[in-house]
DNA sequence: GCCGTTTTCGGCCCGACTGTTTTCAGTCG
């Protein structure tokens, strides 16, 4: 499952971060599969999990003889991370790889098949990877193999099916979308109290695995059979009493869970997560005397069950302030919730203004005026026009005559729109040489101006690092835009040498740009760490028609999972005070 | 393999569902 991105390689790295990652993930499930201890592989997976989102490159840390401190890392994992990090080989990994060939670790992506099954299967059968397990399950061997039946070979047979239309997890925005139909359609079943969306949806990440809904009920009967019924739904893959999964015919999988109305607190933290969270939580009740589950808390020397019917009641049973779903990742937030020093984090009804958005003028749909009305109605008091400079030429870029036409066309519109504010921006290209779209002179007429690499994405990181570097130290540049590049599910991130551009944003008071539309740029990781280097950033939605201005959001969500407060994020402020500010 | 305001050894989070089973292990979230 794919997690936030680490920080990519810089040049001097052999081996990034989610390289070293998924070596001691495989680590963890060879040492399943060979049947260790569980708790190795749980030492692994959990080092994997905290190397993925270091933000800055383990690797060359290790390599420059000043190795992190990577929590669940003790002597004998933090030598095997230094023996990757800079050889680029392990022998330990080299090793079990010669026991365990990777087939057998793909077989452990079909569901319902798990580690002993896998071993099981390689000594029955002498099956190695997920073709001779779908060649061994279309001829009916497994239903020979102790233990396993015919049911287990169709299974497997659906499992495998399953797996290719599951490879790439939904983006957020898309999910958000599912879920608001499903919703909707079962509000109002009989019986139906509060009915929400929970998992990694309400933790707002970038991508959602399975869709997760809560429902508090007085009788589940209802609304099990109604879910059955959608007609949205594929097939039902599990169906039990207090929980029930099926599968949409767009191919994603949605996990109902039921509750009585007085238990929805604690059913709601469970079903919210992430799993690290809960396992902090429920080991922090042991601390208490008390057993977590959804059911509730168990007093562990009577036996007595004590309901939560709010999640504050939860976490105030353990001392603990109410945690921001957004945060609930076991990064520090139970700590801080402890000590109640959570942030105050950043709403969307603090964001007055948005920082990036398009036109028709270039490759936008709808028209300035459009655009601008529908920010309003969106309760924004501004918003910058960035449409783009020349050298973008699919974008059909602007000429200085164009921004004169433009900036005059603003002008009348702000006339009969005030007191709603279109600040005049640019969208400046940052050339494959470094050069800027526009000369200096002309960077000083906009009121904004975010630069954004577009071109000469091959380049080596400390290229692309000096054109970053560049755009960011021009005294007309206010924002670099969607500073790595990637898009969800479509385009890896650009590798930057990150801590060089946080440091320089910082001390120029360039801000860095969180895009939520569906690049999700920066995300949470790089932006905490951006926050935690002194710079600033600002949430725009890179609109390029009116319903895309609802990106915004999504950019809000980003800047809530990287713990930044109202004052971090540039957008909360006036648009003078925006101006003030950028100077 | 990690870790310690009760511990340097003995713990390490909890429950539902499924399948093949006559009481439970494996898998999943």
């Amino acid at each position: 499952m794919p997690r936030p991105r680490a920080a990519p390689r810089t040049d001097d790295s052999v081996i990034g971060n989610s390289d070293l990652a998924r070596t001691f993930s495989e680590i963890a499930d060879m040492l399943d599969i060979l049947g260790e201890v569980v708790y190795k592989a749980v030492a692994y997976r959990r080092v994997a999990d905290a190397v993925e989102r270091y933000p800055d490159d383990v690797a060359a840390l290790f390599r420059h003889g000043t190795p992190p401190k990577i929590p669940g890392a003790g002597d004998a994992l933090s030598a095997k991370l230094a023996e990757l990090a800079e050889t680029g080989h392990l022998g330990y990994h080299e090793r079990l790889r010669a026991q365990v060939p990777s087939g057998m670790l793909e077989m452990l992506h079909v569901p319902g098949v798990g580690p002993r099954t896998v071993r099981l299967l390689h000594a029955a059968l002498g099956i190695t990877s997920l073709d001779e397990l779908r060649l061994a399950a279309e001829q009916g061997q497994l239903r020979g193999v102790k233990g396993l039946s015919a049911r287990t070979e169709q299974n497997v047979l659906a499992g495998i099916a399953r797996i290719a239309q599951r490879s790439t997890r939904l983006l957020l925005h898309d999910a958000d979308r599912l879920v608001r139909d499903i919703i909707d359609a079962l509000r109002d079943v009989a019986g139906v109290r509060r009915l929400e969306a929970a998992g990694s949806l309400r933790r707002r990440r970038a991508t959602i695995g399975d869709l997760d809904l809560l429902a508090a009920v007085d009788d589940p009967g209802p609304l099990m059979a109604a879910l059955d019924g959608l007609p949205q739904v594929d097939h039902v893959l599990a169906a039990g009493t207090d929980r029930s999964s099926i599968v949409l015919r767009d191919g994603p999988q949605v996990d109902l869970m039921v509750c009585p109305p007085a238990a929805w607190g604690s059913h709601l933290v469970h079903f919210t997560g992430s799993r690290d969270h809960n396992v902090a939580l429920r080991g922090r009740a042991l601390d208490r005397g008390l057993s977590l589950s959804e059911k509730g808390f168990k007093v562990v020397d009577t036996g007595e069950l004590l309901l939560a019917p709010t999640e504050a009641e939860v976490y105030e049973r353990l001392d603990l302030a109410w945690v921001p779903p957004e945060l609930r990742e076991d990064e520090g937030e139970i700590a801080a919730a402890a000590e109640n020093r959570l942030p105050r984090l950043v709403e969307r009804g603090d964001v007055r203004g948005d920082t990036h958005t398009h036109s028709s003028w270039t490759d936008g749909v709808d028209s300035i005026e459009a655009m601008a009305r529908a920010a309003r109605g969106r309760g924004a008091e501004y918003m910058v026009l960035t449409d783009h400079s020349p050298s973008l030429g699919i974008a059909k870029g602007l000429s200085a005559e164009l921004v004169a036409a433009q900036a005059k066309e603003i002008g009348r519109l702000n006339v009969e729109l005030a007191p709603f504010r279109i600040l005049h921006g640019t969208e400046l290209e940052i050339r494959a040489d470094g050069a800027l779209d526009y000369p200096d002179e002309m960077l000083a007429t906009f009121d904004v101006v975010i630069a954004s690499l577009h071109t000469g994405r091959g380049q080596p990181s400390e290229r692309l690092t000096r054109r970053a570097l560049g755009a960011i130290g021009n005294p007309h540049v206010d924002v670099l835009a969607h500073p790595s590049g990637k898009i969800v599910n479509v385009r890896d991130p650009l590798p930057l040498d990150w801590p060089r551009v946080f440091a320089a944003a910082a001390e120029s008071g360039t801000l860095l740009e969180i895009n939520g539309s569906p690049r999700m740029d920066l995300d949470e990781s790089l932006a905490r760490a951006a926050a935690q280097a002194g710079a600033r950033l600002t949430v725009a939605s890179d609109a390029h028609r009116t319903e895309e201005l609802e990106y915004l959001d999504y950019a809000v969500s980003i800047a809530r999972r990287a713990w930044l407060e109202p004052d971090q994020v540039a957008g909360t402020r006036s648009a003078d005070a925006l101006l003030a500010l950028i100077g």
